[in-house]
DNA sequence: AATATACCCGACAAATTTTATCGGATATAG
DNA sequence: CTATATCCGATAAAATTTGTCGGGTATATT
């Protein structure tokens, strides 16, 4: 419960790898998975993600690769958790509301508060801050 | 992703439900799954727990049922989802060790800036502000 | 043009975690 | 005694997460 998905994990360890390099180079899937010990394979999806919904941008061919693209600082980590899972939220019930409780729940509120906190706290965070 | 658990969330239903209630009075696994449709036999396992973790007290017998122990205002939403669903940490790593990863990370102290915002934020919340 | 390297992507499979069920036990009020 | 309620381990089903496979497209280099 709580916790990061690995794709998570690996989107900021590739993005964190890149920000190190140089502005114009790439990183190719194979180098970063060897590096970061990442099964090849699940890291070439997670990369063709982050591509997709441009935070990063695919170089191909031989000498390919991916580099950053959007500026990091400017996506905060719910932007950015979004983006990667998909919608954010303690319960399913803040998106997505056929839930067999709906009309009984007594702490949808509550809960709603909680939540409210903890979307503030990972938006007063952006990328940039992990990466760096 | 970052979601709380039913088991969670059953429990703090049950306890919001216990806690309208005279300081005395008992509510059995029925009555509670019945009025928010919850099945009975998850419930049941759910309220055994936080009696076993000193949160509510088990009467036995017919007109049985359970009642609030502890006091919710001194119990903080970290130690309160600890005795009910175990560690809390956005990886493993932070408190089981045998990740494929470890030695390569990159990411592991920025994530773990963000874990203590996100526990310091559970902590400054009691069970009781969710259950009022 | 041929080739080798690297990205692209859908379908599927395995593993893990969460959720739920079953069967039989103990305690106690009436 | 009996009915109601808690207790609890084992197991099964469902959902989610994680990983694999097979075949594709793009392009730098020779």
């Amino acid at each position: 419960m709580l916790k990061l998905t690995r794709k998570v994990e690996y989107s900021l360890m590739a993005l964190r790898h890149m920000q190190g390099k140089s502005i114009n180079s790439v990183s190719s899937t194979r180098e970063i998975a060897n590096q970061y010990n990442i099964p090849v394979e699940i890291l070439a999806k997670t990369l063709q993600h982050m591509a997709k919904v441009n935070i990063i941008e695919a170089i191909n061919g031989p000498r390919g690769g991916y580099r950053i693209k959007a500026k990091l600082k400017n996506i905060n980590l719910v932007d950015f958790f979004e983006k990667v899972e998909g919608p954010l939220g303690l319960s399913d019930c803040f998106y997505d509301s056929n839930c067999m409780q709906i009309d009984h729940c007594n702490i949808r509120t509550p809960i709603q508060r909680i939540n409210n906190n903890m979307i503030n706290m990972f938006r007063s965070m952006s990328v940039q801050d992990i990466t760096n």
